[in-house]
DNA sequence: CAACTGTTTTTAATTTTTAATATACATCGT
DNA sequence: ACGATGTATATTAAAAATTAAAAACAGTTG
């Protein structure tokens, strides 16, 4: 097996949630129409269609395509398969790295990994490659790769750069026009952040993409891509840590939601001195929360996961 | 052909090296200890020795291994052969980019230019991927890459970046101890500027190493991974434009070589804000210059060069 | 018996090949 | 004539295959 046909199977699913809105008996747009509005190209459509004519959900000849009937629930690609192998892998990698308690250093066998992880060994090395940038990992010029792990030394250099981006943003931020856009997604923040912290017994878990929400926001006024890329592995790293570290989850969320609070209001203030005393406040204690995390990752399901291999020399 | 031999060859050229220093009839060190101190594994160890038995340079019969003659420089491979893949690709596509007037957000077509540079085409997909992280080339979800191009709005935003990172290093640096090893170091670094600057005629092209110096030791006082990552992107950069664009370098190299000069002492006197008006004042100039690059650089050489493709959608 | 060598096994890097998808072009229907 | 379709071709993505190099192991020698 060659190239994985992923996006086949989410184009027909996406095609089906099309078809469920119409009526049966009406005339489907053309192949061009379909592509661009799927995203894909019209050999995908194409063999959708086919696909769609053979199980009877639409009749089609020539430029005649008309739906016979509802598609049903259960005709759809399962979500497993229309997930891309690539997301797995992500998911999967990540949690064996914050989640367990592999030692710093250690070597990484890619072909070993690759099989544990359900992948092949070409697709292990290319997300190794890009995640590299993170610098969980390293490549050796000797060759292979290590883990350099999760660890207190790496949230905390992780912290200090935030902190420095962040102020910047601050800083930038409270000397914006009244005009401006952002005081407005501020608002916005403050109103979605009160009616959370009044929900917040059942709806804590929506925390994390709040969190992700404002500082992509307050970030968002420097326009550089450099800060962007920055930001979007602070949200992948707070992601994954929110996902699995459930301990006095709700009562952390509560305390953050009111820094939060406290943050927007400093920030609306337009008071710059307020704003970075609020500022360095929450992300002192989003320091603490992630450093607290990798001291003490207690060892889950241990079984199943890749053995520890020897740690290199480098 | 799969795995290159790259590292075979370059081991050989050190091994050569090694035994020009050595008088003929001497006995050479055991295997291990010749693989450490080539930094490669006992096999291209024994690789290396058997052609040199088969070429009588040494003679080699169990642990016994003895110089018969001083090798001839005509016996090493060429350097061009011992030059990695990678590194040649790196070279050629940045060239490429940076010298090049490569329309912005021009479709990249993988398969024609892996074979313009003279690569497989998994290759330069996998260079695009690591290249991807300093924001030049992009990977379309629908598949394929644009070239984002060195524009004129990507000099800016790394300059800003840039002098965000410089300013908070050089904050941290004037605040260290005088016991600190950084004084000892910038005292090097004034010491060897000023030689160079009584020598600029001949010289001047050393400025773009002393730089990357610089800047480098500037920022090891934060001792953050991706400090030292995007420090080593603005290498990268300011390497290969110091390369290519050679008009005026005399005159531009000996300006930057008194305004590292001045920031040096400000440095050194401890005074934050004289640091940081010496620091601002540099990179300024830094920016100036990299964003005269990006309008005007004129086309060279466009034969050989890949045609540029349609603009695409995305 | 400790360091070294000879040999075998495992792992990584790279090319070649294959399947999926995109694109281009000719053709057809209205 | 214009937009849509049918068909052919080109390109990408990923696996399989192949070779280089590293590591592990067993035996040897001083």
């Amino acid at each position: 097996m060659a190239r994985s046909n992923d996006r086949y199977k989410s184009a027909y699913n996406q095609m089906l949630e099309i078809l469920e809105t119409m009526e049966p008996g009406h005339e489907l747009p053309s192949e061009t129409n379909l592509a661009s509005e799927l995203g894909v190209s019209r050999t995908i459509v194409r063999s959708v269609l086919a696909h769609l004519q053979k199980v009877r959900i639409i009749s089609w000849r020539g430029r005649r395509k008309r739906l016979l009937r509802r598609p049903l629930g259960s005709e759809r690609f399962p979500e497993s398969e229309v997930e891309s192998a690539a997301e797995r892998l992500e998911d999967r990698f990540l949690e064996w790295v914050l989640r367990t308690d592999v030692a710093p250093d250690t070597r990484l066998n890619v072909s070993l990994l690759s099989r544990q992880f359900g992948t092949s060994p070409h697709m292990l090395q290319e997300f190794l490659v890009r995640f590299s940038r993170f610098g969980i990992v390293e490549h050796l010029t000797t060759g292979g790769w290590v883990l350099r792990g999760f660890t207190a030394q790496y949230a905390i250099e992780l912290s200090e750069f935030r902190e420095m981006i962040e102020l910047a943003s601050v800083k930038k931020l409270v000397a914006l026009d009244v005009g401006h856009p952002i005081w407005q997604e501020l608002d916005d923040l403050a109103r979605d952040h009160q009616l959370l912290l009044e929900e917040v017994e059942t709806r804590y878990r929506d925390f994390s993409a709040l969190d992700d929400r404002l500082h992509s926001t307050i970030n968002s006024v420097q326009d550089n891509r450099f800060t962007r890329e920055f930001q979007s592995l602070i949200s992948m790293i707070f992601h994954y840590h929110y996902q699995w570290n459930k301990r006095l989850e709700k009562q952390r969320n509560t305390v953050a939601i009111r820094e939060h609070l406290a943050y927007i209001e400093a920030l609306l203030s337009r008071d710059l001195e307020r704003a970075r005393a609020a500022s360095l406040a929450h992300l002192a204690t989003a320091r603490q929360t992630l450093l607290a995390s990798t001291g003490t990752t207690v060892p889950i399901e241990t079984s199943q996961l890749p053995d520890r291999p020897a740690v290199p020399a480098e």
